[in-house]
DNA sequence: GACTTTTGTTCGTATATCGCACAATATGAA
DNA sequence: TTCATATTGTGCGATATACGAACAAAAGTC
């Protein structure tokens, strides 16, 4: 690609949007100028044209993103049959384990949710469609990296801030090879409260009818309730059940 | 604002984006163009730009989003709480209805979802988080444009364009604010089949502790399996309740 | 109230981007 | 195949935009 054939006006304005977050609803121009690294100039001029075609509300000091920014995230959502083609089953799913069930897509070195079941019970992380987590702590992202060849995983790996987000958080990129190996082989990916304390779930990859794997399905649960040890013997089966399910009906 | 302070590469940008939709998940230079209205060398920056960035994958003919993109909603989803704290409630309320329940707000002439909760019957609908459907035929729309005053409500009917698109959807400006009345009074709405036959729904608003509307509930069903006119009796009560406890706990 | 710090806005200029026109390539029909 | 059509890639002049600095306006601090 040539450097003519590159936008920095749209690439700085995709910057701005995505300065806001849970923690930063509202931005100020400094603020946001901060956050992304661009010129206070430039910034303003970003969020004043998300303001004027809608995306944006403006009260005079800060900023903030209306719904119709969804349309830019639906624009994917819709375009994908998965998300769609998912959803019911994982209600299904959550609803017959009493846990929360998702599905997920990797997107560089994090698992994105794609499509979610949640269940009344209080968690601490709240996720959705769109909610990012790192792969390598997370069930979903161990099946995921499974199924790429191991350089492949490796490198992801080593692009990865291997964070100890618990003191039971795997962080050694060798180890967490020989865990994917592990996953590779058995079929599923049991995580034990290494993303956050007291949360435990497990994963299996959802393949599509020639036995490509695009998608990881998972069921979460409090460790308080369901020990790690049991997730496989309690929620294996209908997650195998769901995976066998799906398999015809993706892509 | 000034004319200088609109960036029109970012704006065009953002209109290439949402060029992608359910039926146009993968986009050539051409076709994209077509249905932006910009210039082909336009739409062509605009894409590569994105594909540089990651928010999209090319193959030498054809660009299509990736999970990327659901980052630019995600910014505003996570970083506005409603979603969130009524998810939990949805799910309860679908379970109980055995019906899909969702929440949405409005924006412009529409209402948009932000959260939903589906059965796993099939609709010929597919709705999801970012999903958007004209106000003046939908259950929660008409509720959303009964909070607003009068005139303002007028003003967004004003503006859309009223299409039948059943039989039985109402498409006069003055009838329909007649059922905004209506609405307001009774406290909740009734759709049959005013947006696509064999579907019909009822919809509550979400008030905040100050009384004001943030948000709408509804529960959908066919009708093949639920008359509108037992919408009312089956679901008003439930749907009531969770108005109720969601009531001290948004905004 | 005076001072400092932070934030928002404006301006001139260097630079990047747009849209056009044309070239190159792919696609399809006869 | 050949021609016709559609699609994509590129160079260029005109125009729009970003940058940085300077200024203006708030917001804190003492």
């Amino acid at each position: 690609m040539r450097e003519t054939d590159f936008v920095s006006g749209f690439a700085r304005g995709l910057k701005v949007i995505e300065a806001f977050g849970e923690a930063q609803p509202r931005l100020s121009i400094a603020e946001a100028s901060k956050r992304t690294g661009l010129d206070r100039a430039t910034v303003r001029r970003s969020l004043l044209t998300l303001s004027e075609l809608g995306y944006a509300d403006y009260d005079g000091k800060f900023f903030s993103l209306t719904p119709k920014i969804l349309r830019l995230g639906h624009a994917y959502l819709s375009a994908t049959p998965l998300p769609a083609i998912v959803q019911p089953y994982l209600d299904q799913l959550s609803e017959k384990a009493g846990q929360s069930a998702s599905a997920s897509v990797l997107d560089g070195t994090e698992v994105v949710y794609v499509a979610r079941a949640s269940q009344r019970r209080v968690m601490s992380i709240n996720l959705m469609p769109g909610s990012r987590l790192p792969a390598y702590c997370a069930s979903m992202g161990r099946v995921l990296l499974s199924a790429l060849p191991e350089t492949e995983a490796r490198e992801i790996l080593s692009r990865t801030e291997l964070k100890a987000n618990t003191p039971r958080t795997k962080t050694d990129a060798e180890e967490l090879m020989a865990e994917l190996r592990k996953v590779r082989e058995q079929g599923y990916a049991v995580i034990d409260q290494e993303l956050e304390l007291g949360l435990c779930s497990i994963a299996v990859p959802l393949m599509n009818a020639r036995g490509q794997v695009v998608a990881a399905l998972n069921i979460g649960a409090p460790a308080a309730h369901v020990a790690a040890s049991e997730l496989a013997d309690r929620y294996l089966p209908m997650l195998k059940e769901t995976q066998a399910t799906l398999r015809p009906l993706v892509q």
